[in-house]
DNA sequence: TCTGGTTATGATAGCGCAAACATTAGCGCC
DNA sequence: GGCGCTAATGTTTGCGCTATCATAACCAGA
C-alpha cells in the first residue's frame, strides 16, 4: 500500500446515503447526530443502525460551512521542545476535549513573523476561539485576531493591554522576588544566566536586576545571556563561562529556567564545586526533576497545567455564553527554596 | 470583551467580496491564491491588493469541501505528559508544516477506546493522512482507518501486520540487549521496574526477561510493575520497594524509562547507595538529563525526533505521489552505557 | 367540533469555494 | 488569411451539510 501514489477515493458515505438506507430525509439523520432529543426513538434507532452499517463519519468541513461553527480552538505556542508548553497544552487539550472542541495547535518557533503566518493559517480554519502566547504579536497579527471577532486568550504572562482575555503571571515580579530572596539568603556576588531571551525571560531578568540594583548589588559582568535555545548542556557552558569571567567571585546564580539550572548544577558537580556552599543556584519553572535532584533545586513554581485549564475554561465560558468574572487572571507563582540555596539568614 | 456572550458576526470577507473589489471573477481570486502562475501579473496584483484591503482569509472548510483536500494530517498519540511523544510530535510538525500541511493532534490517554473515539473525530475532519501510535487499535478503529482510504503510518514500534506504513523499532530487542549487556557487565541479581505497562513497555520487559532466562538469571521477585503512569517520584518508590522485598540482594535494575531511572538514581543517592557500585541503573529513552546527571545514566537512545520526521516524510511522499522504498522502517535504537553501570568485564 | 398549541418530520436553499467546462484573445505558421 | 494552438479569464455547478421554514399529526380544552 505504501507504494500507492494516491488514495483511491472509495466515496465515503454521506448523510444522504444514510438517509436513503434508513428511509428518512437527510435532515433527520443530521438531527439524530446533533439534536437526538428532537427525533423519535424509533427513527433514531433506524438511523443509528444505518450509520453503523455504512460506517458513516460526518464531514466536518461541510458541517462547519453550513453551520458556521467549526468546533475548533486554535492554539499558538512558541515551541514544542520546551516542556513548559507541554503542560499548558495538556491543560488546554483536557478541557477543550471534554467540552467537545478540537484543538488545532501551531508552533511559532518564537518568531512573531512565523506566528503571524501560522495564525493566519489557523484563522482559515474558522476556529471559534484562539489561545496565543504572550503579547508580542505583530500589529498585523493583532488586527487579524481582533477582526476575527472570536474570543482570544493571551497566556503565559500578564499584559498591560490584552487583546481580549489574559491569563498568566508577572515574570518581572517573579524575577524581583528571586533577587530579593537570594540577597536575603546572604548572597552578595549574584549572577544571572539566560538563554533564548524571549520577552518573558527578559522580564524575569529585568525584575531580578531591579532587585539587585535596589541594594546596589547589580554587577553587569555577572549577567550572561545568549539568544540560543536553552538546554542542559548550555546551562553547564554558561556557568563555566560566568565562573571564568567573574574570576570565581560568584556566590549565587539565578538561571532563567530549570534546563539551564540543572545544567549548571551538574556542571558544578563535575567541577567539584559544592552547591550551595561554593555556589548557590536557583532555576525557574520547577520541573519535576528539580525537586528530586541532589541537592534539590530552588526554583520558581508555576501552575502551568492549571494555566492551560483555566485558559481553555475562559474560552469555553464565553462560547457557552457564561460571562467570566475577570477578563484578566493572575495565576501567580511560588518561590520554592530548596537545597541548592542556603536558608535565608533571618 | 470577556463578558460578551457571543461573537458578533461581522461577516468575514469572502472570495466574492475580493472579486468584486478587484473587478474580477471569484475563480480568478481563487487562482491567485492556489495557482498564481495561471494569472497575469496585472490581475494578480489587483487581487492581492483587494485581499489586503479586506483582510481576506480563505475559508478552509469551504475549500476542503469543494476540493476534497483538507491539508490536514491527523496524529494520535497516547499521552501529552510523556516527553517522548513531544519529540516525535516536533518532528511531525516540522515536516508537515514545511510541506504545507496542518497537524490535528489528539491525546488518547493510552486507552484504545478513547483512541477509537478520537480517531473518529479526526476522520471527520477528512485528514489526508493519519499517524497513529502502535498497533493496539480496536478492530473498529482499524476498520475505520482502512476504509478512510488514506495513507496511515503506525509509529513507535515495529508491527507484524501494519495497517499500511510503519516506522519504529523493536522494543523486545531493545529489552533483550539491555539484559545481555547488564549480564556482560557482570551483574547477577538483576531487577526490573516498570510503570504504565503499555504494549511497548511490556515488550521491553519481555525482551529483558528473555535475556535473563537464557542465562538462568531471571528472578520473578526482582520484577516490579505498576499500571500507574511513570514519574520521577514513582521511580524512587519502586526502587525502594524492590530493595526491601529483595532483601537488598540486588545489583542492577533496568527501569522501563528514564523518568523511573532518574527517580531511582536520585533515591539511591538519598539512601546513600553508591551508583553503580552498590546498585547499577539503566533507563530507557535517553533524555537529555540522563547524559548530564551525576553519575550519568546508562540508557537506550531512540531517535524520536527523527522518527517523527520520517513518519511525516513517508506520508508526504505518498501524498505527493512519490513511492516510498519501504513501507516499514526500523529506525533502530542504541544502548548508551554510561556511569550508572560499570564497564563490561570483557 | 373546532382552535391553538406542541411535537415530529420533511423540502428547500445556501454556506464559500474549486473542478470542469466554456470562452476569448493573441500568437505563430504555412 | 485561416488554422490550430496556448494563455488568460469567466460561467456553471455541486461538494455535504444545516438553518429555516413548511407541513403533518396529534392532543387538550372549550
Amino acid at each position: 500500500m505504501a507504494g500507492r501514489t494516491r488514495n483511491t477515493k472509495s466515496k465515503r458515505a454521506t448523510l444522504a446515503d444514510v438517509a436513503k438506507l434508513a428511509g428518512v430525509s437527510a435532515i433527520t439523520v443530521s438531527r439524530v447526530l446533533n439534536h437526538p432529543d428532537k427525533v423519535s426513538d424509533d427513527l433514531g434507532h433506524r438511523v443509528r443502525e444505518a450509520i453503523d452499517t455504512l460506517g458513516y463519519i460526518p464531514n466536518q468541513s461541510a458541517s462547519s460551512l453550513a453551520s458556521a461553527r467549526s468546533q475548533v480552538i486554535g492554539v499558538a505556542i512558541p515551541s514544542l521542545s520546551n516542556i513548559v508548553f507541554n503542560d499548558v497544552l495538556r491543560g488546554i487539550y483536557d478541557v477543550a476535549g471534554a467540552g467537545g472542541y478540537k484543538v488545532l495547535m501551531v508552533d511559532t518557533h518564537y518568531s512573531p513573523i512565523e506566528e503571524e503566518n501560522m495564525i493566519r493559517t489557523l484563522l482559515s480554519q474558522s476556529p471559534e476561539a484562539m489561545i496565543v502566547t504572550g503579547g508580542d504579536q505583530t500589529r498585523a497579527c493583532q488586527r487579524m485576531l481582533s477582526s476575527a471577532a472570536i474570543p482570544v486568550v493571551q497566556m503565559m504572562e500578564i499584559l498591560e493591554q490584552p487583546l481580549d482575555m489574559n491569563i498568566g503571571f508577572s515574570h518581572f515580579k517573579a524575577g524581583l522576588e528571586v533577587g530579593k530572596k537570594l540577597m536575603a539568603c546572604g548572597y552578595r556576588r549574584i549572577g544571572f544566566i539566560g538563554a533564548r531571551m524571549d520577552t518573558r525571560v527578559q522580564q524575569r531578568m529585568a525584575g531580578f536586576k531591579e532587585a539587585l540594583q535596589q541594594r546596589d548589588l547589580y554587577h553587569a559582568e555577572l549577567f550572561t545571556t545568549t539568544p540560543s535555545p536553552s538546554s542542559i548542556a548550555l546551562g553547564g557552558e554558561l556557568l563555566r563561562g560566568l565562573l571564568s569571567t567573574s574570576g570565581g567571585k560568584l556566590d549565587a546564580v539565578f538561571c532563567c529556567n530549570d534546563d539551564l539550572a540543572l545544567g549548571a548544577l551538574f556542571e558544578s558537580q563535575r567541577m567539584n564545586l559544592n552547591v550551595p556552599k561554593d555556589i548557590a543556584l536557583c532555576g525557574f519553572n520547577d520541573f519535576e526533576t528539580s525537586a528530586f535532584v541532589n541537592p534539590s533545586l530552588s526554583s520558581v513554581h508555576v501552575p502551568r497545567y492549571e494555566m492551560g485549564v483555566q485558559a481553555a475554561q475562559m474560552i469555553l465560558n464565553v462560547l457557552k455564553g457564561v460571562p467570566n468574572s475577570e477578563a484578566q487572571v493572575d495565576i501567580g507563582f511560588e518561590l520554592r527554596m530548596r537545597h541548592s540555596t542556603r536558608m535565608p539568614s533571618v
